[in-house]
RNA sequence: CGGGGCAUAGCGCAGUCCGGUUAGCGCGCCUGCUUUGGGAGCAGGAAGUCGCAGGUUCAAAUCCUGCUGCCCCGACCA
């Protein structure tokens, strides 16, 4: 494997397969368009997972887990749903040897199976508004695929509300977009363009779709979430009707509304540079990675017992680190390896002294700049390093303004006055 | 589905035009020693159904036919 990724001036969507690959975020499946997401990639989507759960769950809504496999009679309830998914669809056609009297379809989203169920669920008034959300798989048979972008299958959540007034589901519709855009700007720090897909470009089978679009390194807009307006339509495909407070029958309000793996393209298309990924610290699998510089057995001794003290309120602080002591690849290997890897920060702690160095990250602009070296004391004498700067250091990373190294440099390195007016 | 490219060691490639020893090179991997503050050095070593199937030939990675897979660029999608 080459040590460097294609420059993104020279060709950006090799710049981008080669970030994927080299960073280790993902690997090509066997099978045509299908994707292996790797740890460090994986872990990267389990954070905007659970900051995306955490606050589904906060605005009420509740998960749970509807079947894969969907009766092809269900997928034609709703014409133009089934119209604007048969030519990606994957089809089951045959199990346990023989030929199905009825094909089932591999789920392209769930709106069909969980709306034949709501039926089942829904009489009344009072069993509104129903919020259910689930976190899945769904295939998509795709001409072309990118990894993360576009795949044959990828992971997302969905989900699905039922309301008894129009008003309400357009409200939940706007609400959950509004959420998604906190996602994207607040914790990914990806800006994004609210807005209403026009009547070609929307969901088959909704009334109106809202999308946040977020604005790539190629200066090309990517579709990063979605919230539809369901209106009636699901409704009434599938009979799912409630009795009002003045005792009439009504056809029930529906949205849906999603994000997925894409999110995870998103962002490495936002920040990324030539030297690889650059993660914002909210999501980074790692925020810190510590690696140790040592020369003798006792100098690494003496430095882990360093690390231990600082690790030890880092551990307090929530803070997500690494310490690479391998002894098997050296400091600048190790470097580079990160830098790849789009750690925010780096703590070198070596003999001479200990360094920061990292990305500096403006709340959701994305502003970054490679920080001059920062030193700060010689690690090797336990007293120097404060135990107030840990403390400073660890509620900076986990600090809701997404703006550590700003702070960081102020607060740790008063002298550096250019680093101050980052 | 159209256009282009590729398929040889884990990865990246050379060799193919013009058939001919034991199929090479870089990185990675294994062993040992020296190293370690920006991708370390030396020495030794392991590793290949040359995408698949036919054909031509004394002889095929190389020529012919068919197939398959993947990547990139376009139209559609989260």
């Amino acid at each position: 494997m080459s040590i460097k990724v294609t420059k993104r001036s020279e060709d950006y969507s090799r710049w981008y397969t080669d970030v994927v690959q080299k960073a280790e975020l993902a690997d090509y499946g066997p099978a045509k368009g299908t994707m292996v997401i790797r740890p460090y990639g994986y872990a990267i989507w389990e954070n905007i997972r659970n900051i995306a759960d955490r606050k589904f769950k906060e605005t009420g809504h509740v998960n749970a887990y509807f079947p894969l496999l969907i009766p092809e009679s269900f997928m034609k309830k709703e014409a133009e749903h089934i119209e604007g998914f048969a030519p990606e669809c994957a089809v089951v056609t045959h199990g346990g040897g023989k030929k199905l009297d009825e094909p089932l379809y591999i789920r392209p989203t769930s709106e069909t199976i969980i709306w034949s169920m709501y039926k089942k669920w829904i009489n009344s008034y009072r069993d509104l508004p129903l919020l259910i959300n689930q976190w899945v798989n769904v295939v998509r048979w795709e001409m072309r695929t990118r990894l993360f972008l576009r795949t044959t299958e990828f992971l997302w959540q969905e989900g699905h509300t039922a309301h008894s007034s129009y008003e309400e589901a357009e409200e939940e519709a706007r609400k959950m977009i509004e959420i998604y855009r906190q996602i994207a700007e607040d914790y990914m720090a990806m800006p994004v363009y609210v807005g209403k897909k026009t009547d070609a470009e929307k969901f088959a089978g909704a009334v109106y779709t809202y999308t946040i679009e977020a604005m790539m390194g190629d200066k090309k807009a990517l579709q990063s979430g979605t919230s539809h307006n369901l209106g009636q339509n699901f409704a009434k495909a599938f009979n799912v009707t409630f009795l009002s407070k003045e005792n009439k029958q009504e056809y029930v309000y529906a949205t849906s509304w999603g994000v997925s793996t894409r999110l995870v393209g998103g962002v490495i298309m936002a920040h990324g540079d030539d030297k690889g990924l650059i993660l914002p610290p909210k999501i980074a699998p790692y925020q810190l990675v510590i690696i140790p510089i040592w020369r003798t057995a006792e100098q690494k001794i003496l430095l882990l017992e360093e690390v231990a003290k600082i690790t030890h309120q880092f551990n307090k602080e929530d803070v997500r680190y690494i310490i690479d002591d391998n002894e098997q690849t050296s400091p600048g290997w190790k470097f580079n390896q990160w830098e790849m890897k789009g750690v925010p920060l780096r703590m070198e702690i070596g003999p001479k002294d200990l360094r920061i160095t990292g990305s500096c990250w403006c709340g959701a602009t994305p502003v970054k700049n490679n920080l001059s070296q920062q030193r700060i004391c010689s690690p090797l004498l336990p007293d120097c390093w404060k135990r107030s700067r840990i403390v400073c250091f660890s509620a900076l990373l986990n600090s809701e303004t997404g703006i550590p190294m700003k702070l960081i440099i102020m607060l740790i390195s008063k002298r550096s006055s250019k680093a101050v007016a980052l």
